[in-house]
DNA sequence: TAGAGGTGGAC
RNA sequence: UUUGUCCACCUCUA
C-alpha cells in the first residue's frame, strides 16, 4: 500500500490551503474513493480497540479477518459503491455511556465499513483544516494536548505586561448534538467546492440512529463516536475562533496597522485585550479591561453563538470570575499566587477539586471489594496512579501528592486487613510487605508477589513534576515550516500567536517525536536508497550523544538503510 | 534506536 | 462501552 502517495497529497492539500486561502478545494471525492485511502482508513479503524465492537451489521475485526481477503474485499466493495454513488451509510447503534459528571453520553456506533469511509473523509479534511484552524484551538487536533492548551493559557495569564484581570469561563451546551447539518455544510462550503464530497458528509451526518428497533433521522448533531466528528466539530467551532479574531483581536480595518499599535487600538475601541483558549466546546477567555465590559463581551459571545451558529451557552456554567480567585480548566485549577521564593506574583497550575475527588473515588472503588485477588487490584491501582499522576505531573502540587500518597497507603492497608480478617496486623504486614531487595524508591513497600515478580504500586510523589511550558506544535502535515496563519507577529501576548517566537521548553521525547514527524513529512521516501518507505530517522551525530535535534542533520531512512548506516559507523 | 501489542489518564 | 487527539507506562521484536 502506498502511504507515501497519500502523505504527499495531504501535504499538498495543506500547502494549497495556506497559500490560497480564497480558493476552494475541488475534486476531493476521488481521494475518498481511492482504494489506497480506504485501505489506510480501514487499517486505522482496525488498529483501534473499538474494532472489536460491531455496528448494526454485526461485523467486527475478528469476523472480517476470518476471510484472508476480508479487508481487501471490503475496500473493493466500498470503492465500487462510492464510485457508483450507491454507497449509503447504515444507521448507527445508540448506546449511552456514563460521563465523568454522572450524566449519560449518547454514542452512535457505526459499522466498520462506515467507520472506514469516515476515516478516509477525515484524511481529506484534516490536512486542509489544520491549515485553517487558529492557534487558540487545541481540542482534538494532532500534536496538541490538553497540556499544550493549559501551557498557552498559563503563559498568557502570567504576563504582567498584559494585566489580565477577568476570566470568562464558557461552556457550549450539548455542542456535538446541536450542530446543524445545514450550517455545517455552509461552513464547509467556504473551503470546499465538491458537491459529491459534501453530500457524502451530509449523508454520514444524517444517517439514522437505531434505538429500541426504531430509526430516527436527525437534522442536527455530529454522531458522537464517528471518526470524523471531532474534526467536523472543530471546523464548525472554528467560526467562533474566526469571529473572535475579527471582532476582538484584529478588526479588518486594522489590518494595515503595526502590531504595536494594535494593542492601543484594542484598548481604545474595545476596552482591552481578550485572549481566547478553546478546547473543543470548552473555552476560557481572559480579559484585561473592566468588569462591566466583560459582562458585555459575554453577552456578545452568547448572541454570536446563538444567531450565527445556533448554539447555546449554558448559563449556569458560564461564569465571570476575577483572576485572583482562579478558575478550573481541563481538570486543572489555574490560580495566581505569590511565589514562595521571591514573593513575585505568579500563575500556578493545580489539580482541580473535582479531579482530586474523582481520583479518591477511583482508588476507593478498587480497594472496596476484597474478593478480587490482590495482584489484579494492585495492578489496577498501579495503572490508575501512573496514569492520573502522569496527567497531573504539570501541577505545582508536591504537597497534594504526598497527602494523596498517605490516603492511598491507608486504603491499601485497610484493603489488606479486610482481605485477611483472620490474621493479626503483624501477620498481614508481613504478608503484603515486599522483601527488602524488591523494594524500590518511588513505590509503596506494600505490594504482592506474582511468582518471582513483584507487583509494585507507584507513589504519586515519585512521579517527577514537570514545568507547564510547552512549545508550539508544528503543522502536522507540513513539519516545521513557517505557517503564516495570522496577519502579523506582534508584541506582548501577540507573541503567543506568532508560532515562531514562542520559545518553548519541551521534554526530550516530545522533541524527538516532533522531529520524526517533521522529517517524515519532508520526504516520506528513504533519503538513502530513495525507493523504500521511511520508517525511521537517522541522527548524525546520534540522538543520545547530543540530545538536540536539527531536522537538517537528520535523515529519513528505511529500516535496511538505517541498519547499514549504523553498521558502517561501528 | 525503530516498529508491533497492551495498560492507564485528560477532554 | 464507542470515536478522536494527546500524554505516560509496560511487554515483545530487530
Amino acid at each position: 500500500m502506498d502511504t507515501t502517495q497519500i502523505l504527499k497529497i495531504q501535504t499538498e492539500l495543506a500547502q494549497r490551503t495556506l497559500a490560497q486561502p480564497a480558493e476552494r478545494h475541488k475534486r476531493l471525492y476521488r481521494f475518498v474513493c481511492d482504494e489506497g485511502w480506504l485501505r489506510t482508513g480501514l487499517e486505522t479503524v482496525l488498529a483501534n480497540k473499538g474494532s472489536s465492537t460491531s455496528g448494526l451489521d454485526g461485523v467486527t475485526k475478528g469476523r472480517l479477518d476470518t476471510n484472508p481477503d476480508g479487508r481487501s474485499n471490503l475496500v473493493h466493495q466500498l470503492h465500487a459503491e462510492l464510485v457508483a454513488g450507491t454507497y449509503h451509510p447504515q444507521p448507527v447503534k445508540r448506546v449511552y455511556i456514563p460521563k465523568a459528571n454522572g450524566k449519560l453520553r449518547p454514542l452512535g456506533i457505526a459499522t466498520l465499513r462506515d467507520r472506514t469511509v469516515q476515516a478516509a473523509v477525515k484524511m481529506v479534511l484534516e490536512p486542509i483544516y489544520e491549515s485553517v484552524f487558529l492557534p487558540c484551538s487545541w481540542g482534538f487536533r494532532p500534536l496538541r494536548s490538553t497540556h499544550h492548551a493549559l501551557s498557552a493559557l498559563r503563559r498568557a495569564t502570567s504576563d504582567p505586561r498584559m494585566g489580565f484581570k477577568w476570566i470568562i469561563e464558557g461552556d457550549i451546551a450539548a455542542c456535538f448534538d446541536e450542530i446543524e447539518h445545514r450550517l455545517l455544510r455552509r461552513v464547509l462550503k467556504q473551503r470546499i467546492q465538491d458537491e459529491t464530497f459534501l453530500d457524502l458528509i451530509t449523508t454520514m451526518l444524517r444517517c439514522g440512529i437505531w434505538e429500541d428497533g426504531r430509526v430516527t433521522y436527525p437534522s442536527a448533531g455530529t454522531p458522537q463516536g464517528a471518526v470524523c466528528s471531532p474534526v467536523l466539530a472543530n471546523v464548525f467551532l472554528h467560526e467562533f475562533d474566526a469571529w473572535y479574531l475579527r471582532t476582538y483581536r484584529v478588526r479588518p480595518e486594522w489590518a494595515h496597522l503595526a502590531p504595536s499599535s494594535l494593542q492601543y487600538r484594542r484598548k481604545t475601541e474595545i476596552g482591552g485585550t481578550l485572549m481566547l483558549t478553546r478546547y473543543a466546546d470548552d473555552w476560557v477567555a481572559v480579559w484585561n479591561g473592566s468588569r462591566s465590559r466583560a459582562e458585555e463581551i459575554k453577552a456578545e459571545i452568547k448572541t454570536f453563538l446563538a444567531d450565527e451558529l445556533h448554539l447555546r451557552l449554558s448559563e449556569e456554567k458560564t461564569l465571570i470570575t476575577h483572576i485572583d480567585d482562579g478558575f478550573d480548566f481541563l481538570g486543572y485549577r489555574m490560580q495566581g499566587d505569590k511565589r514562595w521564593s521571591d514573593g513575585q506574583w505568579c500563575f500556578f497550575s493545580r489539580v482541580s477539586e473535582r479531579a482530586i475527588r474523582r481520583f479518591r473515588d477511583a482508588v476507593k472503588e478498587i480497594t472496596r471489594y476484597t474478593f478480587t485477588d490482590e495482584v489484579a487490584a494492585f495492578t489496577a491501582l498501579a495503572g490508575l496512579i501512573r496514569g492520573w499522576g502522569n496527567y497531573y505531573a504539570y501541577a505545582a502540587e508536591s504537597r497534594l501528592m504526598d497527602s494523596l500518597d498517605g490516603f492511598i497507603y491507608r486504603e491499601i492497608w485497610s484493603y489488606c486487613r479486610r482481605k485477611q480478617r483472620t490474621l493479626g496486623a503483624k501477620a498481614v504486614y508481613r504478608m503484603y510487605t515486599l522483601p527488602p531487595h524488591l523494594r524500590e524508591v518511588g513505590y509503596f513497600h506494600l505490594g504482592a508477589m506474582m511468582g518471582e515478580q513483584a507487583v509494585r504500586i507507584p507513589r504519586l510523589s515519585g512521579i517527577p513534576r514537570k514545568a507547564l511550558r510547552l512549545g508550539y506544535p508544528p503543522h502536522p502535515y507540513l513539519g516545521d515550516i513557517h505557517t503564516d496563519v495570522l496577519p502579523a507577529p506582534g508584541t506582548g501576548d501577540e507573541c503567543w500567536w506568532d508560532q515562531h517566537v514562542w520559545a518553548g521548553q519541551e521534554g526530550d521525547r516530545i522533541g524527538q517525536r516532533r522531529l520524526v514527524t517533521a522529517v517524515r513529512m519532508r520526504t516520506a521516501v528513504c533519503e538513502v536508497c530513495g525507493t523504500q518507505l521511511v520508517d525511521e530517522v537517522h541522527h548524525d551525530p546520534p540522538w543520545h550523544e547530543t540530545h538536540r535535534h536539527h531536522p537538517q542533520q537528520a535523515l529519513a531512512v528505511c529500516v535496511a538503510c538505517h541498519r547499514r548506516l549504523h553498521g558502517a559507523k561501528r
